[in-house]
DNA sequence: CTTGATGCAAATGGTTTGCATGTTT
DNA sequence: AAACATGCAAACCATTTGCATCAAG
């Protein structure tokens, strides 16, 4: 389990992680999967996009530099594969397609209705709310994927 | 024309707030905006079901029972004109259409990953979530569309 | 060599739009 | 009468699927 904590010190925005996607594709292999160029390759970009959430799309652009026959249907297969797999976690966070990061790198989104901005969240930042849940309505929250509206700071 | 206030609320069904449409429907007037018979009756329907959230399609079929006349697209329209008045939210709890509610009855939603179920949330539980968001990044969080993925009692 | 993965094209589902016509103010 | 709203069909976009072929185990 990657911690949180691995981030201090700096004053720098998000020091993340950054993924090794061998130890994914090799729990692939474990789970009976096949690795083929195209599962590869979208691991690989979803490494280097880092912070970005990329869509489907965006990520099929990506792998095309370097594999340019690898087709978006099969990208949409293998997003598929890797979130019901539990590598990656699907996000919607406004109208449009949906995007992935990571289901390692843990956190949350405030996005402004306005300008369309993303900000986000530690996923320790709704720590009571999600305790409160739990004790009032048995609900376990994902600690991955919770989304808030609203209006940013330089909209207000 | 169609039919006037037959919201006389005898047989009371929910323990939720009656929202009368008239006031409503002034207020769009009041914006410029004309009243016809496909906005009444969406407010109607809207109104009339209360706890549910109806997708376009679903809230056009019951306006249809009605006026079968009112158009799909038109309901469409109708909608994008409440939200942007702020009559109604407009809330995608999972994949699939997005669904409609009153602005007023403000709530936040747990989806259960696994059964789908909804469970809503009074407006209040994300109070200290909701103000430290604005203390630490000065974001004003929308007090109508929150959404907490998860998993519930009953499937955990 | 067997099973699963892929490319492609075509289908799908939800939502939007262009335009001629009809309705509200 | 002017401005706006509607019905309808067709476009649109993100995503899914059927099927013949191909590659990983």
């Amino acid at each position: 389990m990657p911690t949180p904590a691995e981030s201090v010190g700096s004053l720098a925005t998000v020091a993340r992680t950054t993924v090794d996607v061998e130890p994914l594709l090799e729990a692939l292999r474990a789970s009976g999967a096949k690795i083929t160029t195209a599962r590869r390759a979208v691991l690989e970009e979803c490494a280097r996009a880092e912070a970005d959430h990329l869509s489907a799309e965006e990520l099929t652009e990506r792998v095309q530099a370097r594999y340019p026959e690898v087709h978006l249907s099969t990208v949409y297969r293998t997003l598929e594969l890797l979130e019901r797999a539990g590598l990656l976690t699907r996000v919607h966070v406004n109208d449009g397609p949906a995007a992935y990061h990571f289901t390692a790198d843990a956190h949350h989104h405030a996005v402004c209705d306005r300008c369309g901005r993303v900000i986000e969240l530690p996923a320790a930042f709704f720590r009571p709310v999600t305790r409160k849940l739990e004790v009032d309505y048995g609900f376990v929250a994902s600690p991955t994927h919770l989304t808030v509206t609203g209006t940013c700071a330089s909209c207000v």
